[in-house]
DNA sequence: CGCGCTCCCGACCAAGCCGGTCGGGAAAGC
DNA sequence: GCTTTCCCGACCGGCTTGGTCGGGAGCGCG
């Protein structure tokens, strides 16, 4: 249930895409400006132009630029480009999985995992990323000073670092 | 974003001895009924027990039983458990990160991700799992058959595999 | 044409995690 | 005191993570 540093990376550098608006940008001026290594970004653009998310060119005047107007670009896309499937439970996919005996419901609540993934992945584009106009359900989710704090604010006081 | 198969166990194993009611469950017992490799189930059952999930004790007519009321626990309890935290962004708390220049928002992004899997896993009980009467917010996430599709049903026929 | 610029891409690497197994203890009960 | 059951550290093979290195290969410009 973590977000790799891969997947952190792909954001931060399409975010940087998006918000430049046409003429390649050079991977250097990406790596400086979000602060990311190099090299290893690199590798990361490579696999986000394998999934069709950016394009590049080589040589002076070369650089990355996105493949498609940056709200039509998901924040889930890019996760999937780089990580794979977003909600894989034993390396499955939740609704491929049977469970037995008393474990029998807890597909559904692995597939609503995986929803409610989604409702907040696919719904924030690159655009409103770079605009700061973030979609209704993140503002939602956002809103209680409860979604900023590590332990969660239930009513018993047992710390539950998170 | 994935579950490890550790958490899939742990939350299996926790909800066999949310249906059993009373009287010390033994190890073997539960490998048997949730099909989960014995040696393994029993490191787990031990990190539960470490983490006041569970208690257990020895002997012949020992066995494992749930600490709290099978309605007072959730499964974010049990994830958190064998996991740790629930959604951490290159090994460290959403809240913890300081972003630059066009990603600044993705910040948010994050925190919603983290608030949404909570407003998932810490609302369902072990007690609501094994009578499958799962809270409603699962209900309503599991509701669309785009929930259980790997592609997710957007306008667009782009395959996403997940 | 040639040259430099920039992306392309496979190889490698250290460390850690994942999904276990093994073997021996140590308490609980009869 | 003997069995039963949990306790727990050590180990293990394979994979992933987060990179680095080194050399291409295409592109544009003078």
């Amino acid at each position: 249930m973590r977000v790799s540093a891969k997947a952190d990376y792909a954001v931060r550098a399409a975010a940087e895409l998006a918000a430049a608006d046409e003429g390649p940008i050079k991977g250097e001026l990406l790596a400086e400006a979000q602060d990311i290594p190099l090299q290893f970004l690199e590798h990361i653009l490579l696999e986000l132009k394998h999934q069709g998310i950016v394009r590049a060119r080589r040589g002076a005047k070369g650089g990355y630029w996105l493949a498609k107007p940056a709200d039509e670009v998901t924040v889930a896309d890019i996760v999937r480009a780089v990580e794979g499937p977003i909600a894989h439970v034993q390396s499955v996919p939740p609704e491929a999985i049977e469970y037995r005996g008393n474990a029998e419901h807890l597909q559904e609540v692995w597939i609503a995992v995986r929803a409610s993934l989604r409702t907040v992945l696919e719904h924030v584009t690159l655009a409103d990323l770079v605009s700061g106009q973030l979609p209704a359900v993140v503002g939602e989710l956002t809103a209680s000073p409860d979604a900023w704090v590590a332990s969660s604010g239930t009513k018993e006081m047992v710390t539950k670092t998170d």
